[in-house]
RNA sequence: GGUGCGGUAGCCAAGUGGUUAGGCACCGGUUUGCAAAACCGGCACACGUGGGUUCAAAUCCCAUCCGCACCUCCA
């Protein structure tokens, strides 16, 4: 009996290492969150999903979990889109954040234990400032719009250890903005002053803002200690972000800040990073339009957070975009939801024991859960978890048959039925770490069907009207007229499932 | 230039020393009035390229090519 093993790749030492909690039995988690300036888009999803399940798998394997997502809502793009919006900025970060919670709460990730603004920590950071200049690490320069306060990067030897680089490599790319006094071009921010744009807290050194980097040093330390178990967020964050967090936080307190420095891979749309600036961009709302929200969530989960992950977009003929790799998901979502159904449908007035019914398929079942757990132990492996759900599907479907096909072996139906009863139950353990299949079926097909029958412009009443006139000439035996309006409304998308008596419809993904 | 991530069958995507995850597409079958869905079976001399190590490599070593990203705000 071996002990089960999380292992996950940790970017400060470039390997795939065990996590050891500081503490047994918790795991404190930081996560960047989003600055927020805009509405979200799909590249936020996929990291915030990654964390999501990283939190999930977590708990399910018996961790307490602190997990803490910041949002930035101190900012001078913020500042800037608030005067476009004519807001204040900080109750235009506010909207904006709402948003995203929306947008997150859609996406099926749970709320974060804390999520702390930088707005409301504005002592805490000034707090690490003074104590940075103490040490010698930070100094304050007179800048026109008053005083700024930096970090001085040199007086902090392991600087670039996070990102694997010289310091003296860095000197090249480093930039200096106009204005600013820094004694080293590499040093940064830690406040800025607000000169005349006048948004602003008042410190030792006047009315300023922090730099990007201190808060997430201050909010940390506030809410997990200064010392806590993962650092995360996307790759981009690795360098200056993260390298900068360190820096200020370690010269500030004893090191090391995290144990475990975890980084998503990029969305990409052509196989260019998805980003605003390149405005490539799809945001998650424009996907919730016309997917489901559990499907995109299947989308990003089918491969490894490291790697990238091309998010296709297409223009149809007839004008309408689609996401080709999302609607695959859906699909393989709506595959995973029938085969619960079937299930649970095959598990009625089910005998509590499982009997030695269907060997292989009873396998799956008792399998799935450790199997799903076992791919996540390594790094996160989602998409073996992925491919576990669906041999777990299939089995159910399996199962599913075998009880129709046992009508005359009751007690073989008995046990088939059983073991339809512990598909149900599987479901449910194998999705849990992974956040999948979160709905009552009902209300997935409720929904797929309104978005699919809205994205389309269709009425549904004008299809039961159709339905209704085809099964009747089925029943007069009148098959070429019915064969053509299953023609009419297969052109429209529908898929019409037919069983003796009457026929159901459902409209396609795409 | 520095530092990463990636290059796996028609497509998406796991695997990281030796019984080839999973999915899509495709082909045959069960089922069906015919279909669809579901199920069964088939499916591919796959592993960027060139060397090397090994009884054995997609997997290790060396070299090299291509794509992307970061080095400046960015999940």
């Amino acid at each position: 009996m071996t002990t089960p093993t999380t292992r996950l790749y940790n970017t400060l030492t470039r390997r795939i290492e065990p996590l050891v909690p500081i503490q047994p039995g918790k795991v404190s988690m930081y996560v960047c969150g989003p600055t927020v300036q805009d509405v979200a888009h799909a590249g936020h999803g996929r990291t915030y999903t990654t964390f999501d399940v990283l939190r999930r798998y977590l708990t399910v394997r018996g961790f307490a979990v602190t997990y803490v997502r910041n949002i930035t809502d101190v900012d001078d793009k913020i500042l800037a889109k608030s005067r476009e919006a004519g807001e204040p900025p900080l109750e235009y970060s506010r909207r904006i954040a709402k948003i995203h919670a929306e947008d997150y709460a859609a996406l099926g990730l749970a709320i974060p234990e804390h999520e702390p603004r930088v707005s409301e920590h504005i002592p805490d950071i000034l707090e690490i400032i003074e104590r940075l200049i103490e040490r010698g690490h930070a100094y304050v320069a007179e800048t026109p719009k008053g005083q700024d306060v930096y970090f001085a990067v040199r007086s902090f030897a392991p600087y670039g250890k996070l990102s694997h680089r010289e310091i003296n490599d860095l000197l090249s790319g480093a930039r200096i903005e106009v204005g600013e006094t820094k004694r080293d071009s590499l040093d940064f921010a830690l406040w800025k002053a607000s000169g005349k744009d006048g948004w602003g807290w008042p410190s030792p050194w006047g009315v300023g803002r922090p730099g990007w980097h201190v808060e997430c040093s201050a909010m940390s330390m506030k809410l997990l200690g200064e010392h806590f178990d993962i650092h995360g967020g996307g790759m981009d964050l690795i360098f200056p972000h993260h390298e900068n967090e360190i820096a200020q936080s370690e010269a500030a307190h004893t090191p090391p800040l995290a144990n475990l420095w975890m980084h998503g891979g990029f969305l990409q749309v052509d196989s260019e990073k998805m980003s605003k600036s390149l405005g490539n961009f799809v945001t998650i709302r424009d996907v919730l339009v016309r997917n489901d929200r559990e499907s995109l969530r299947y989308f990003y989960l089918g491969s490894h957070y490291r790697g990238p992950l091309n998010f296709d977009v297409e223009k149809r003929d007839d004008g309408r975009i689609v996401f080709p790799g999302v609607d695959e998901a859906e699909r393989r979502i709506e595959y995973l939801y029938a085969a619960r159904d079937a299930a649970t449908l095959a598990a009625a007035d089910a005998p509590a024991a499982i009997g030695k019914a269907l060997p292989q398929q009873a396998a799956i079942v008792r399998e799935a859960k450790t199997r799903v757990l076992d791919a996540l132990d390594q790094d996160l492996n989602t998409s073996v978890a992925l491919a576990v759900l669906n041999e777990l599907a299939k089995a159910a479907n399996e199962i599913a048959m075998a009880v129709q096909k046992l009508r005359k072996d009751k007690a073989q139906q008995d046990a088939a039925r059983a073991l339809a009863a512990a598909a149900v139950h599987a479901f449910a353990d194998a999705c849990a770490p992974l956040g999948l299949l979160h709905s009552a079926s009902e209300d997935f097909w409720a929904r797929t069907k309104a978005q699919r029958l809205r994205t389309r412009n269709i009425d549904s009443v004008i299809l039961d009207q159709k339905v209704l006139e085809r099964t009747r000439a089925r029943q007069e035996k009148n098959f070429a007229r019915a064969d053509a309006i299953r023609d009419e409304l297969v052109a429209l998308g529908v898929e019409l499932l037919d069983t003796p008596e009457t026929t159901t419809w459902r409209l396609n993904v795409g």
